[in-house]
DNA sequence: TGTCCTTACCTTACATCGTATGGTTACCTT
DNA sequence: AAGGTAACCATACGATGTAAGGTAAGGACA
């Protein structure tokens, strides 16, 4: 069959790109089985082989999209030198911001869903190491998490729903192995364990949505007031 | 028949109550036209009669949303005193976040929505006529709304994406005249021409993502480095 | 060389979804 | 009694995600 042989193979990389080459040209709503699978100039059931089912489509392109932020992101660390703490998170969130744009519907998505990738983790424990290398406290940096918001990503849904307030990045963590998790994650790791062991009352976990929300809060009213004069 | 007699009539406000209280119970996606209309005994397209497609409803539950978030904080007003705009504006967002914490749904549905409730701009206009009131400058007031973000309502989409950022709150805007929306929303109104009076460059209109970005930014990072010292 | 297995893709079919079209029923007005 | 209107329903269609099983191509091994 010639149109057969005449196309590349398929590949999981090669369908989530073609995927999120639709979500940018057409809308989100646009990315259907079908659709995708006629970009692909193939069958939508081929699509099967590659991807369990539609959440794991959409899973692998919150994913490429985190993997592109990352990829820029760590192209920053490789060109600009040593910088301080304040130049460095500014640099890393307007590029970040920059990706956002060019995928538009990708906050709404990343909010959207049940399970977050990898390496946001990876990205969130980078942001903690450059606070905690600063002088931080692991108990500041955790607060600077929070009041940072969407800025990191584009979305605020993860430290806001309540899946998470008080729940899923600790639940996903638990999943892998904690050596392994100390290993790939140590800034958050350490932060973790400092803060249950602060705690004041552990039974609440290490996360509190409404304490988190309320720092952000008088954060920026702090410095609006002082805009303000 | 007297399944039929034995039921109160639909209308408009008891399908969307219905949608919040289905989405609430069993996830939004669970929110189809079938299964709402099983829940209010009646058939799919009895709906119909009340709404005019699913957009429609959608757009209706945001609503409904909203205003229950302006009740509250109408309820607030009512009665607490006159405080400060600081601890005005921090119930206020405490309220909202109170409300968003019951329909854990209604950010993201919110964010993803194109078109903006009315009550959005009601209450966006309070906050400013809280700040302004206040003596905070029409200038540092929007730039204080910017940086708010998602707090005043659990979702920071708007004031994100590509689609607003240059543009939805003014074009929703001038959909309305311009006489009718000065009344009724006065300040926003007020700081608008402000904005556009003061801005070195006209053409770039009066909401410029990147810079608002950066200010909410920098609000951020300032604080930060005090409380770090 | 012939048999078989694995990989990659396809055909068919079905449940569910939103909704266009066109009834049908109950009630109100006159 | 006649007609009109408001509210609701039956049927049907196209789109979607996907289960179940089929098929073609290439290598493994005899």
């Amino acid at each position: 069959m010639a149109a057969k042989a005449s196309r590349k193979p398929l590949s999981r990389q090669r369908v989530l790109a073609a995927a999120v080459g639709l979500a940018d040209a057409q809308g989100i709503q646009a990315l259907t089985m079908r659709r995708l699978a006629a970009e692909l100039d193939v069958e939508a059931m081929s699509l099967y082989y590659h991807l369990r089912d539609k959440e794991a489509l959409l899973d692998g392109v919150v994913e490429t999209v985190i993997a592109e932020i990352v990829a820029a992101v760590g192209r920053l660390e490789a060109n600009g030198g040593r910088t301080d703490w304040r130049t460095r998170l500014r640099q890393q969130f307007l590029t970040a911001r920059d990706v956002m744009l060019r995928h538009p519907w990708a906050p709404v998505l990343l909010g959207s869903r049940r399970t977050i990738p990898a390496d946001v983790y990876t990205y969130y424990d980078e942001i903690v190491g450059t606070l905690v290398a600063a002088g931080f406290s692991y108990h500041l940096a955790h607060r600077a998490l929070h009041a940072f918001g969407s800025l990191p990503l584009g979305f605020a849904q993860e430290l806001f729903s309540p899946a998470s307030a008080g729940g899923s990045m600790e639940d996903d963590a638990a999943e892998a192995d904690a050596a392994a998790m100390a290993e790939t994650l140590p800034h958050l790791t350490a932060m973790m364990a400092a803060e249950i062991h602060d705690a004041a009352d552990p039974t609440l976990g290490w996360c509190d949505g409404q304490v988190e929300f309320e720092f952000t809060l008088d954060l920026l009213l702090n410095g609006l007031e002082r805009l303000h004069g």
